[in-house]
DNA sequence: GTCAATTAGCGCAAAAATGAGCTAATTCGA
DNA sequence: TCGAATTAGCTCATTTTTGCGCTAATTGAC
């Protein structure tokens, strides 16, 4: 989520193949490693991003989408906070492009990665759905603003803020507190559930 | 489904590690073949079934779930129907084990295959809860109560007849005929929608 | 031929969900 | 200080969904 939309996270490649393009971060799999070891290596290494639990998504398996030989890629998504993507976004090499935006960026990618990002779009569109925040991007406590603004932006579409806030209120916890110096009315305050 | 219930296909590993017992078909993904392509070819080989188009579950990678060395799975999921596994059936290294009724063998699967098919009876009540009959088990033309009757044992739970029957109509195609010979007051017959 | 059993179709009351308007409580700019 | 702007909470009318009972239409056993 940067301004507002949903984005996805690119890298350019530093070097070798496709010197410069932009892609989605990934690596090779260290023999014995589990791909979600491998995922949070790469994350770190390529992106500077630390403790994230990325969800599988999709194993794509064109033998011709990679020019360097027969490759499968055991793709996962994760929602990432802005700010946990600071000092990644500091760096020339990684980029953060708008997925409504900017469709024609993700159409371009290489390496069948659009595929890959509608595909993770809507996985998280259904995750946003059916829970508030799975990707826990709220800093707590939050307002159900915040958390209806959050699913908007996911979801793509304007939300009811009546029939959002009854769907939402019975999953999340209640600090007891109003929020204060914001515009408006005073909200109250929730966290998420734990254990989720 | 097999007697009313879901089931899991089971071939009898023929020779090397594990002889005898029963596990998941699966076999080895050769170079640049497609992991569709593989699945096919595996259930040709070991259950004599073809025609079917297996939907991509998940990638289990523990390291040593395998004796034989590391190994990564591509799960797959399919829903079959009976009478396409009857020459399969035939053959002693084949069987179908009763997700409900006999939970303790496949909580003994080797290889985390009860994990593999606990994931696979959660993804098929999905797909079953949102469209009829999507695995297209059910000969056409059918019945509301076959329908139902099939989607009772995936759900593994009885289902309000009205409210299934006004889910279900919206997405079925009426024939104009009615049933005949079967027990009780003759029914429409429906067939699925094309292009689905 | 009759009646029990089974299954279907539908009407309707009740329950649940939705959307919007009204009042309330703030902040911010003039 | 006041009024506009913004946001919240809630009530209520409306809409939608659900569950069930009643009537209907068959088959099958006796």
């Amino acid at each position: 989520m940067s301004e507002g939309a949903l984005s996805v996270l690119l890298v350019q490649r530093a070097s070798g193949d496709r010197a410069g393009e932009w892609a989605l971060p990934g690596t090779f799999l260290r023999e014995r490693e589990l791909l979600s070891d491998a995922v949070l290596r790469c994350l770190r290494e390529k992106a500077g991003i630390t403790g994230r639990v990325p969800q599988q998504l999709h194993v794509f398996d064109d033998p011709d989408r990679d020019d360097r030989g027969w490759v499968l890629s055991v793709a996962h998504v994760d929602m990432v906070p802005l700010a946990a993507l600071e000092s990644a976004l500091a760096s020339d090499g990684v980029r953060l492009v708008s997925v409504m935006a900017d469709p024609e960026v993700v159409a371009r990618l290489p390496y069948g990665h659009a595929d890959i990002v509608a595909n993770a779009v809507g996985r998280m569109r259904v995750a946003y759905a059916e829970a508030p925040d799975p990707g826990a991007l709220l800093e707590e406590p939050f307002t159900l603003k915040d958390l209806r603004d959050l699913h908007e932006a996911v979801a793509g579409e304007t939300l009811m803020r009546d029939t959002f806030r009854r769907f939402m209120e019975p999953k999340l916890v209640g600090t007891g507190k109003m929020s204060d110096g914001t515009r408006g009315r005073p909200s109250r305050l929730w966290v998420r559930m734990k254990g989720q």
